[in-house]
RNA sequence: GCCCGGGUGGCGGAACGGCAGACGCGGCGGACUCAAAAUCCGCUGUCCGAAAGGGCGUGUGGGUUCGAAUCCCACCCCGGGCACCA
């Protein structure tokens, strides 16, 4: 055993973390009340992460996500904001609902279990909340506000039921949403959706359309979000008109007709057959006896279809489509054109029929081939063209009145043309569809109706709320929803006549919850969902946090949730957007693959937690990769960073043996660079904090201290002044990343203090004034020597140094260079 | 097919027209130690060379520029989104 080893104090994440933890929850460091004096002054910050699903323990996405919006929190109030950082739970879900019917084990008790375990989770990874605007989606306070707005937005019309063909998902047992269904398939378990006519209930999110469209102009988002949702909103312009069925030698039958959407109305002349989706209502009656059988098979065949196989475009296209034997005109030449039924043709958009015009349209084109139909150029093709359809610009031909105009030219003048004849008009059509709310699922909030055998579909009055799911209910095997078969649930009073009615089973799709649970934090009110003058205090969300995987989900519908609660006057008419400006985080990989729920405890936070700590384990999250970019989770260095912490403590806990033999007095040039790498750090970390460049301030960090460690060893020592302005400075820009030990160190090294509520240094000006900058010379922009300047040197200075430089004089070799571009401060380029 | 990202050492990445490879991981060497670990210090793109030094280097090919990883054009590859939407 060494005799006069001096004892440095340990680090021990372990035991610091939990106290500071206890400290900041104590002190309420980080609740903010809505009379915050800064509020006024336009101080007010509100920063979110999207608020997770509980499923227990945290998994590496959560801590990544968390360490971000954390790190915001904290710096943003070292910058004098007032910020609100609020948490929930979306409480509300199918895998609690599961679990009870392999279990038998109630979803509440089950949930409210793994909220503990997440909230125990995101404490110990050192987020910080104010944990007084706490909601979760199943707390019947929380249903309460959600029936509220799903009422008041039923009695301005934006909800209603219908009957329509919806997506089942066999595998959850429920209807989804167009949202919900991806290639096909259910989002959440993989399976083959199909398409069932139901009655189900619906929000009226096309009305916002456009709006939903146009505001995307307004937030800063990222490109990827942004495009994804104009690509799901899908605006086209084009026309609608109505088509007359007639006789294959163009004489009317009667009055049926259908109407067609097209976006190339200029192009209606080339009309050779058109077509109906197997669904359109008109298909019976308009099939001609001699044709019936065929198209009833072909027709009861393509509703039988799986989504994700008629979804294919496999298989030969002759037998996609069916002859009905009926003929419609076309209003532009008065020709007949034989009508089709084709499973190409989706009922779902526009008008479920269309116009089919071969010469432009290369499916068209396809079936005309495959059916032997004619075919018509209206284009003119330009020089050269070798394609099938023509679907670019150029003049129109074989087209009566649009000849020789261009696209859209013709585009107008034909549509003009419909609106005087009267058979059709401008229309402008959206892919986006109505959200589908409703869900044959328990574990979800109710929605608060009841049907009444004589006065219909009855809303409850507000007095009347929450309904609340029983608790005594059985899980059956089926996965059917228990509140079907609960007696004394169903049995409800209609609140306009007073006799018997049933209640309704479904529930709401859980992402009803997600869209409104942002107000709720900006104020939890008793005798509202939130009040108007309140939530003006705080929204927008400054920057709100999640994955990327919710671009047309919860982004898109909570969008369309603020700006119906705007026009009802619930929240500001002005408040437009939700959230100002989104960070998507990239994903954590383990093997290249998604870590989803079900993977992302194989490495578990918290083991990393009880043996490196919590700031190693944020500190690592930080400086593994750009925060938007995915991770995979052996790229993760929580040696590097636990190194970086550990030094960082040698350095900086009082007693340690490098802070033994530091001198005072007169400053030395050493000393001077330490000081201006100190005034440096702030500059750079506060950049690349405002940037969201984490994983470079971490690399400055190291850096720093790095020099810092030369600066002690080196044979002069350290200057004690020096070495402690830039260790406290260190501290101080730490505190956001890694607070706990940013806290500890600072509390040790100042009787007590709090770091968390100083300001952020800012830096001193004149030692960021470089004396001497580095020049490189290049030679035909290779670098061949360097000269050492003043930064402020002129070009005439350093073009005379760089020639007079001995590797230049030997290179030029006595000729005069023929260009010397000289940039202050920058380089010197010689071409010889 | 269309629309976004992105291709830089052994690996993750840095460099927002001006010194390519900051910082970390890994590797190599040294100090400390009886020894190992930990810690501390140094080296580490590649090729030629004993060295001094030099050549080559940011997916490929062209271009703009005194100067390009960075800007422009074409192409290749990877990731994501949309895709029978009329």
């Amino acid at each position: 055993m060494p005799e006069h080893t001096v004892e440095v104090p340990p680090y021990l994440p372990t035991e610091i973390e939990p106290a500071w933890q206890q400290r900041w929850r104590d002190e309420r460091t980080y609740e903010v009340d809505n009379d915050d004096p800064r509020l006024a002054e336009g101080r007010g910050y509100y920063v979110l992460c999207m608020y997770p699903y509980p499923s227990g323990a945290a998994h590496m996405g959560h801590v990544r996500n968390y360490t971000f919006g954390d790190l915001l929190t904290r710096y943003r109030t070292m910058r004098g904001d007032a910020v609100l950082s609020p948490m929930g739970f979306d409480s509300f879900g199918l895998p609690a609902e599961n679990a009870a019917i392999k279990t038998g084990i109630h979803p509440r008790p089950f949930t409210d279990e793994r909220i503990e375990e997440l909230r125990s989770s995101i404490t110990r990874i050192g987020g910080v909340y104010d944990w007084r605007r706490e909601v979760r989606s199943h707390d019947p306070v929380y249903i309460r506000w959600t029936q509220w707005i799903f009422l008041r937005f039923l009695e301005a019309g934006l909800v209603y039921r219908a009957n329509a063909p919806v997506n089942w998902g066999p595998g959850c047992q429920t209807v989804l949403a167009n949202e919900q269904v991806v290639d096909g398939r259910c989002e959440r378990s993989g399976d083959p959706v199909d398409k069932r006519d139901l009655e189900q209930w619906f929000f009226r999110i096309t009305d916002y359309a456009q709006q939903l469209l146009d505001d995307l102009a307004t937030v800063d988002w990222p490109e990827r979000v942004v495009t994804q949702q104009r690509n799901w909103i899908g605006r086209s312009e084009g026309a609608e008109f109505r088509m007359s069925v007639c006789d294959s030698d163009a004489n009317p039958l009667g009055d049926t007709s259908f109407e067609v959407f097209t976006t190339r109305p200029d192009t209606s002349f080339g009309m050779t057959f058109c077509v109906l989706a197997p669904e359109h209502p008109l298909v019976t009656d308009i099939t001609t006896d001699d044709r019936r059988a065929e198209v009833e098979a072909f027709v009861a065949a393509a509703r039988s279809m799986r989504e994700i196989d008629r979804l294919s475009t496999e298989g030969p296209i002759d037998k996609r489509g069916c002859f009905t034997g009926a003929y419609a005109l076309n209003p532009f030449n008065g020709a007949a054109v034989p009508i089709y039924v084709a499973d190409y043709v989706l009922v779902t958009y526009g008008t479920g029929a269309i116009m089919a015009v071969p010469g432009e349209d290369q499916r068209d084109w396809d079936f005309a081939t495959a059916y032997d139909l004619p075919i018509i150029r209206t284009v003119q093709p330009p020089e050269g063209f070798s394609g099938e359809a023509y679907a670019g610009d150029g003049p129109s031909i074989n087209s009566g009145f649009l000849d020789g105009l261009k696209m859209v030219d013709a585009k107008a003048k034909a549509i003009e043309w419909l609106e005087t004849e009267g058979v059709g008009q401008r229309r402008v059509n959206f892919r986006l569809r109505d959200w589908l709310l409703s869900r044959q699922r328990f574990w979800g909030c109710p929605i608060p109706v009841v049907y009444c055998p004589d006065c219909g579909i009855r809303p409850l009055p507000d007095d009347q709320l929450p309904v609340l799911a029983p608790d005594d209910v059985e899980f059956r095997p089926t996965g059917e929803s228990p509140l079907r078969y609960h007696e004394g649930f169903l049995h409800a009073t209609c609140p306009d006549c007073g006799g018997p009615a049933t209640r309704e089973t479904d529930t709401m799709d859980t992402f009803v919850d997600s869209s409104w649970y942002f107000l709720r934090f900006a104020d939890p009110d008793e005798l509202s969902p939130f009040r108007s003058d309140q939530v003006a205090k705080w929204m927008p969300v400054d920057q709100y946090i999640g994955g990327a995987e919710h671009a047309v989900l919860h982004l898109m519908y909570a969008r369309f949730f603020t700006k119906a609660l705007a026009d009802l006057g619930y929240v500001p008419k002005g408040l437009r957007e939700p959230f100002q400006r989104l960070f998507t985080q990239g994903m954590i990989r383990l093997d290249g693959s998604k870590m989803s729920k079900s993977k992302g405890n194989l490495i578990a936070p918290e083991s990393i937690i009880d043996t490196l700590g919590a700031d190693t384990l944020r500190l690592a999250q930080l400086q593994v990769k750009p925060p938007e970019e995915d991770v995979d989770w052996e790229d993760v260095g929580l040696e590097g960073c636990s190194r970086l912490l550990h030094r960082i403590w040698r350095l900086a806990v009082p007693g340690s043996d490098l802070s033994t033999t530091t001198r005072s007095g007169e400053e030395s040039d050493a000393d001077l660079a330490i000081r201006q790498a100190t005034e440096r750090l702030i500059v750079d970390v506060t950049g690349d904090f405002e940037r969201w460049s984490y994983h470079t301030a971490v690399a400055k960090f190291m850096a720093f201290v790095n020099d810092l460690y030369r600066y002690v060893q080196s044979g002069s020592g350290a200057h004690s002044e020096v070495l402690a302005a830039g260790i406290d400075t260190l501290l101080r820009l730490l505190a956001p990343a890694c607070p706990h030990i940013a806290a500890e160190l600072w509390a040790r090294r100042h009787d007590g203090q709090h770091v968390h509520t100083l300001e952020w240094p800012t830096p001193d000006e004149a030692m960021l004034i470089v004396e001497k900058v580095e020049i490189p010379i290049q030679v035909k922009g290779k670098v061949k020597a360097r000269i050492t300047v003043a930064p402020d040197l002129d070009a005439e200075g350093l073009e005379a140094l760089a020639l007079a430089e001995p590797a230049i004089v030997a290179l030029l070799d006595g000729r005069p260079p023929k260009k010397v571009i000289a940039v202050p401060g920058k380089t010197v380029n010689i071409v010889p």
